[in-house]
RNA sequence: GGGCGAAUAGCUCAGCUGGGAGAGCAUCGGCCUUACAAGCCGAGGGUCACAGGUUCGAUCCCUGUUUCGCCCACCA
């Protein structure tokens, strides 16, 4: 059942005192109920109806005087003040009639036609009992007016038929004492939930929980196992069918035709599928179980009611964790649902964009707390991304294509150039922290980790570095190339194949040597051989100058394919030295021709220049560079890190700061101002210069 | 009405216990550079909804406001 607002009508009827002495109005969107009413309602303390006690109501178009009851649940602001009540067709009435002691009294059947009781009314279907009803008052002079009102009407989320509340005999579990231990179970850690946004959601829903029903009027679901004695009505709940009344005796008797709400069942589902009730093998192996993955929506349906009947039957909670991930929605937010028709239907977004594609899209997403929108751009961003690694490994293959397998296995960092150990060491970053993630229930980071490491650092960096030594004759060189790209290649397949197992297991299958299922092979584990900070250090300050160089090179608008001169004055003895055994790859990465790394110098005559931290990158463009925006340019950064400059020393000079902020906070800040303080005296030295070619 | 959650770049979203704001897509400029134009290189873009408070310091903690979403209850 669901709630829709719907434009309805609210008719105000009278309803004649029984002396005749006047009258009160009551409203209702429902007027055909009035046949039902056994009652009218006011405030205890509404004194316009307090002399009604004793006088009691004339319901109209019947027979009958119903008494006046005093509750406290009208409000006497609402219309009139006044309520008719029909215990037999309204929650609230139902729940005033319960106080009052009142008659209930169903004026239609469970198809929603009007019975007996409704005479004459009986056999006409609700609706058209209602136009008759409204035409009858009216008629009569009982109507007093008819207002448009908007309200929310109960129908069938299936077909959307209006629903009319009825009173019927069901079934139900007095639940609580059960919620209570699921909630012990969860408090004291042997339940855990992932995320832990949803602890409090859990507790809200289990604090206020209500006996529930458990008997539903339809064909498919455990049958109830209760029997009635056709004789003496008495009723008997028993494992199996019981050959006679327990109370008289009779054979006679008939098993309730009602099944058991589907939550009932599913919450048997941990142990029930095992073989309970016999104890069985499969029974102590796999309950409890370990994590229980499932989507937020069913929190309550579901996993609280595995865990109520878990911790009631088995002495045991069910599992230890739990995670709930988001719910796919459309791309607008709305729940995707049959009936709506607006499924994205995975079946045809895997043709479309790969079945990894989506899987990675998916896994990226899961960080979101409770809904994903599932928009087909992203799934075509991570599409380009399996792309990505097919023509990386593609890349691969060619230079690896004949090697010996076992080169990958035997790597020395230590006898190796930058770039390897500088990939080794992330390697090893990345799966450290894609290992956190996974076991945080964290996939998103460890999707992001993956892509991030894969895109910008093996891809963007790594290739493009090693690509001089595999197309080389360096012998030695290339053999170091080919041997740690085949181990990085290896250990990233392996971080993606529980998320992209395709493309994964494809690849594996064409790298050399004799290889069986990705699948079998461990995950990857940190090498603690391969940790490298100061290749970590060197590397970053090598991509910075490339970075620095190929800023200048798009600024100036230098063609790609041309050469240009590079001058690189970096006054730190390390860095000068690390920088300057790295002149050939710097030189290969930006096409330089010609590279000098010095420790003094200034501008050349017409160079355009870049400052990375404290070091000077000039380029001399044949005259061509343009004074005024490299000014401007320098002006920029000088205005940036003048500003940041600022902010430290305040900070520094702030005493409260330095008493108390952590010492390393602290540390950091000072080695801030003397980086800027370093930058800046450049700058201003490079706007001098500057002035003097002008 | 009660509860929960969200508000961060044009869009979709990350940002773990407070210490110099990130990604993808989109945008702008330049490139078919022998894995990839589904690509490469470079660049621009945010008073982290608003107002207070706590703190040396707040996107992060607290209070209030606004807007949106979900759940529960209900609307005679």
């Amino acid at each position: 059942m669901e709630h829709e607002d719907t434009a309805g009508k609210l008719y105000h009827i009278r309803y004649p005192y029984a002396d005749g002495s006047g009258h009160v109005v009551v409203a209702t969107t429902r007027p055909e109920t009035m046949l039902g009413d056994t009652a009218v309602a006011v405030h205890p303390d509404d004194e316009r109806y307090s002399h009604l006690k004793t006088i009691g109501i004339k319901l109209p178009l019947t027979d009958r005087t119903i008494p006046v009851v005093y509750d406290h649940h009208v409000e006497r602001e609402f219309g009139t003040g006044a309520l008719k009540v029909t215990p037999s067709h309204d929650r609230n009435d139902y729940e005033i009639g319960l106080r009052h002691n009142l008659e209930r009294l169903k004026v239609m059947d469970d198809s929603g036609i009007m019975n007996d009781a409704a005479s004459p009314y009986a056999g006409l279907d609700r609706f058209a009992c209602r136009k008759q009803i409204v035409a009858d008052l009216e008629a009569q002079g009982f109507l007093e007016k008819i207002e448009e009102y908007a309200h929310a009407v109960g129908q069938c989320y299936r077909c959307k038929t209006v629903v009319e509340p009825t009173t019927s005999l069901q079934w139900f579990v007095s639940v609580k004492p059960l919620a209570a231990q699921a909630v012990a179970a969860v408090r004291d850690g042997r339940t855990a939930i992932h995320p832990k946004t949803w602890y409090n959601t859990f507790y809200a829903w289990m604090d206020n929980i209500r006996d529930w029903c458990i008997s539903r009027q339809i064909w498919w679901g455990h049958q109830i196992p209760a029997w009635t004695c056709d004789a003496c009505s008495h009723f008997m709940v028993e494992e199996h069918a019981p050959g006679s009344c327990e109370k008289c005796g009779s054979a006679k008797l008939t098993q309730e035709t009602d099944v058991l709400d589907t939550w009932f069942s599913s919450a048997l589902w941990p142990f029930s599928t095992l073989g309970w009730p016999d104890d069985t093998k499969e029974l102590k192996l796999f309950y409890p179980t370990s994590v229980l993955i499932t989507s937020f929506d069913i929190l309550f349906f579901w996993v609280a009611r595995m865990m109520m009947m878990g911790i009631h039957i088995m002495g045991e909670v069910p599992f230890k964790d739990v995670y709930l991930h988001a719910l796919v929605r459309d791309k607008h937010g709305k729940k995707m649902s049959k009936s709506t028709g607006n499924v994205i239907d995975p079946l045809v977004v895997m043709a479309e964009y790969g079945t990894d594609a989506l899987r990675f899209t998916l896994t990226a997403f899961a960080a979101q707390g409770r809904e994903i929108k599932l928009a087909e751009e992203r799934i075509e961003g991570y599409r380009h991304f399996i792309n990505k690694i097919w023509n990386a490994a593609r890349f691969a293959l060619m230079h690896i294509k004949e090697c010996d397998p076992a080169i990958s296995k035997d790597i020395d960092p230590a006898a190796l150039p930058l770039a390897h150990r500088w990939i080794l060491h992330r390697l090893n970053q990345a799966i450290t922290e894609t290992r956190q993630a996974l076991d945080d229930y964290r996939f998103n980071d460890a999707a992001s980790t993956i892509y991030q490491f894969v895109w910008n650092e093996f891809c963007d960096w790594y290739l493009e570095w090693i690509k001089s030594d595999l197309y080389g004759d360096n012998a030695t060189a290339k053999a170091q190339s080919q041997a740690v790209l085949l181990a990085v290649l290896e250990n990233v397949l392996k971080l993606l194949h529980p998320i992209t197992p395709f493309v994964t297991e494809e690849i594996w299958h064409v790298l050399p040597g004799e290889r069986t299922s990705i699948m079998v092979e461990a995950f990857p584990t940190p090498n603690p051989a391969w940790d490298d900070g100061e290749a970590a250090e060197l590397a970053a300050l090598f991509m910075g100058i490339v970075g620095g160089i190929r800023n200048i090179r798009s600024e100036a608008m230098i063609h790609p394919s041309a050469e240009i001169e590079v001058l690189i004055v970096c006054h730190d003895e390390t860095k000068h030295a690390g920088l300057t055994s790295l002149a050939g790859s710097l030189k290969t990465l930006t096409r330089t021709g010609t590279m000098a790394v010095q420790k003094e110098g200034t501008r050349p005559k017409g160079a355009a220049s870049y400052l990375y931290t404290d070091i000077e990158i000039f380029v001399p463009l044949a005259g061509l560079v343009d004074v005024d925006k490299e000014q401007a340019k320098l002006k920029k950064d000088q205005d940036k890190t003048e500003a940041e400059l600022a902010r430290c020393q305040g900070k520094l000079a702030n005493e409260k700061f330095m008493a108390n902020a952590p010492e390393e906070i602290k540390a950091k800040e000072r080695e801030k101002v003397a980086e800027m303080e370093a930058k800046l005296e450049k700058i201003k030295a490079g706007m001098a210069r500057l002035a003097e070619l002008r």
